[in-house]
DNA sequence: AGCACGCCGACT
DNA sequence: GTCGGCGTGCTC
């Protein structure tokens, strides 16, 4: 028996996914003595002169690789796999879609500390919280402590600290922290921190109206039956979306399920969570850009043993485990920011589809505006559409007028028309908000003698001029200079800057209403972290009576008492020629719409544009979302274009001008396209420099799915192997970006 | 991606 | 003489 173990543990050979962005598995030899290999376990292994922490994706008795030249592994970590096993076929089939290197997937879905090799629970740590005490006392009692003070201020951010993150902090942050220790203000623990049912108030379940009900129902209906099913609850803004997912949410946890609730990064707000732990009295926990390592590998771990009922998050939570899930939901799910846009570049939303297929759970998209994939598929019956057509409230839906900037041109970026408008809004004491997706003061500073404008050095953009900083910047680069006296080119002062920003407006807007509150939001307006927040409650608080703002506020937030919103400028998405600019646009009038009018009076919307006569506008005031899908649909099916054909897109970029281009040529002739596939000529990118970077990208188009991912997958094996093709891809950076969600 | 190895320019 | 520039090639 001891010898057959033996004989069996040393002929055991281990398949290793290496976070490596290398597209195969690498394979050692079973180290002789500690835990037993199996397939999910982290493992230690030599790999060139370093050793890194890999996943074992298979334990097998040979290998393609001559044995005699398999390192042995140093050490395996974990006694039990690291992921679900659901999850584990989800990141399967997201590496091979996606066609990613199967060990950065599955570092990309591991919390940093496991990454590093850390224990899998989160125990026995040094942790501090803010007690109830610390949390109440008045944070002046601190200032002739400074130190504890900026203690006290992290834990408003976060709430568990250890050691870990402190080491940028003063060296003698142990005495502070003791201090408040035996203050009462903050507590130590060494075990992993328990979660805990927040003490807060508890809301009631709301009376539904029928639209809502008959959606609630369908989908308390879906999460008892326990199979997958996908479901799109298309809801116009103000609708009441959330109470229905909350009635699906009940039904999972009436079945002890867990729920995973996805929001967009902007989506997931103080307000949200509060919310749903009034409502349900449950463990939540929350997964975000903002938590620490702790924090995160802490929900992470909540999330896997299923103390944590419902899980709220962004794009990454989609990696998380769970011990039972019962239902997924997407909010806003048309929102981009569910795609990743750098390294692995996958669509959270889907493969939260993929996810619940493999757990056999219901799924439910909801939007104002669903992207029209899921429309689509609710068209054709692939999903089960639920709509709600009626505000909640029983408000109406705002009224939608155009001004014709041709007729009235407007002045600082405001026509007579909306000052007129702003104007009898203020007098009625309601909110004004106004939306321009340009920040800055300018655009382009322009020379009026020779008329050239001021260049970014590393990109082919214009530098924006910021009155506020008093700068020049690059908003493709981050480039940020002076703001030139003289024209660059000919030395002339004649310097005019052309353009409107939320800058120059909000400069307006105070001239002519300097009675009226302003707040400006936009990335420069909230570079601090929870800033955004701040503003945004100061705005639904109703402390501000004009909003000025990019598209970070047309997200989804609640503004009950804005009775007016104007929309500054549209025209130079009207007439892109990106394939999906109609398609944003439209998404972006209709939320930004829905912004307006929430309480009992109608709310007026006002769009200024010099192309009133353009077809989008008609269906925009009829707030017709299915109109207009129909016709964008209608052309998409008779291009090919998703959904109705599938887009890869082959990027590259070099400091050198040709060697982009050149390497995207070559690729188009090495690919081999499978039929129904088709590789377009290799085309520098919309802007071509960028950050004194060259830019191409190569559109690869195909009629199924199977024969893009094969056709591509067939030249990543090319690209792998031909020693030639291999010398000329490390010449430049490059990617693969499949379902792109834009061409720049 | 790292990281080592390797082969040429200007520094003590 | 050598310190170091980054081209090239490999990782079971
Ligand atoms: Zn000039
Ligand atoms: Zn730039």
């Amino acid at each position: 028996m001891t010898l057959l173990q033996n004989t069996d543990k040393s002929s055991a050979i281990i398949c290793v996914a290496v976070p490596v962005p290398l597209r195969q598995t690498f394979d050692f030899l079973a180290p002789q003595t500690g835990i037993q290999p199996q397939r999910g376990a982290r493992i230690k292994v030599p790999f060139g002169s370093r050793t890194l922490i890999g996943i074992i994706v298979a334990v097998k008795q040979d290998s393609e690789y001559p044995i005699a030249r398999l390192k042995t592994a140093l050490e395996v970590l974990d006694t039990e796999a690291v992921f679900d096993e659901p999850l584990w076929s989800t990141l399967e089939w997201l590496a091979r879609y996606y066609l990613a290197p199967i060990g950065e997937v599955l570092a990309l879905a591991q919390p940093v500390l496991l990454r590093q090799g850390e224990a899998l629970s989160p125990t026995s740590i040094k942790t501090w919280s803010l007690t109830d005490h610390g949390r109440s006392s008045a944070i002046e009692e601190l200032n002739r402590a400074p130190l504890q003070l900026a203690i006290v201020k992290r834990f408003m951010r976060h709430t568990s600290l250890s050691p870990s993150d402190f080491k940028d902090e003063s060296a003698s942050w142990r005495q502070a922290i003791s201090a408040l220790v035996s203050k009462g203000w903050v507590e130590e623990y060494a075990a992993q921190p328990r979660l805990v049912v927040s003490r807060v108030e508890p809301a009631a379940e709301l009376q539904l109206n029928p639209e809502q009900a008959a959606a609630a129902k369908s989908f308390v209906t879906a999460v008892a039956a326990r199979e997958f099913a996908c479901h799109l609850l298309h809801g116009v803004t103000g609708s009441g979306k959330t109470e229905v997912y909350f009635a699906a949410i009940q039904a999972a946890l009436d079945q002890q399920q867990q729920t995973l609730l996805m929001v967009p990064e902007i989506g997931l707000t103080p307000q949200l969570i509060e919310r749903v732990e009034r409502r349900f009295q449950v463990p939540v926990v929350t997964m975000h850009s903002n938590l620490n390592d702790r924090e995160r590998h802490l929900a992470w771990w909540h999330a896997r043993t299923g103390e944590a009922k419902i899980i709220i998050g962004t794009r990454s939570a989609m990696f998380s485990p769970f011990a039972n899930l019962g239902l997924i939901v997407v909010d806003e799910e048309h929102d981009n920011s569910f795609k990743q846009q750098d390294g692995v570049r996958y669509h959270a939303r889907d493969m939260a589809i993929y996810r619940a297929k493999t757990h056999g759970i219901p799924i439910v998209l909801g939007s104002a505006t669903p992207s029209l994939e899921s429309y689509a598929n609710a068209l054709s019956g692939r999903y089960q559409l639920h709509t709600l057509g009626h505000r909640a409230t029983s408000a109406e839906l705002p009224k939608i007028q155009l001004v014709d900037l041709a007729h009235q041109p407007s002045n600082d970026g405001l026509s007579p028309a909306m000052l007129e408008a702003i104007k009898i809004t203020l007098a009625a004491k309601k909110q004004v908000m106004l939306f321009l997706n340009r920040r800055g003061y300018a655009p382009v500073l322009f020379c009026s003698s020779c008329k050239q404008a001021c260049k970014c050095h590393r990109c082919d953009s214009y530098l924006t001029l910021h009155r506020r900083a008093y700068k020049m910047r690059c908003h493709h680069c981050g480039y940020e200079g002076r703001i030139p006296e003289l024209c660059g080119h000919c030395g002339a002062k004649e310097l005019v800057d052309v353009g409107d920003g939320t800058q120059r407006v909000e400069d307006a807007l105070a001239l002519r209403f300097p009675e009226a509150r302003l707040l400006r939001i936009d990335r420069d307006s909230t570079r601090r972290k929870g800033e955004l927040a701040e503003m945004l409650e100061l705005a639904r608080a109703g402390e501000v009576d004009i909003i000025v703002g990019t598209q970070l506020i047309t997200k989804g937030h609640d503004f009950p008492d804005i009775a007016l919103v104007g929309v500054l400028e549209v025209d130079q998405s009207l007439y892109s020629t990106d394939f999906r600019a109609t398609e944003n646009l439209f998404q972006q009038l209709l939320q930004v719409a829905g912004r307006a009018g929430r309480r009992e009076q109608v709310g007026q919307v006002l769009i200024q544009t010099r192309f009133t006569e353009h077809p989008i506008f008609e269906t925009i005031r009829q707030h017709d979302f299915s109109a207009f899908a129909g016709q964008l649909l209608a052309e998409r099916e008779a291009a090919g274009f998703p959904p109705f054909g599938y887009f890869a897109l082959l990027r590259a970029e070099s400091p050198h001008q040709a060697q982009a281009l050149q390497f995207l040529r070559k690729a188009k002739q090495d690919l081999q396209p499978c039929a129904g596939v088709m590789v377009f000529d290799a085309i520098p990118a919309p802007m071509e420099r960028r950050a004194g970077r060259y830019r191409a990208q190569l559109l690869i188009t195909a009629e199924q799915r199977s024969g893009l991912n094969a056709t591509l997958a067939t030249w990543l094996d090319f690209l792998a192997h031909d020693t030639e093709a291999k010398k000329r891809a490390n010449a430049v950076r490059w990617s693969l970006d499949i379902d792109p969600q834009d061409f720049f």
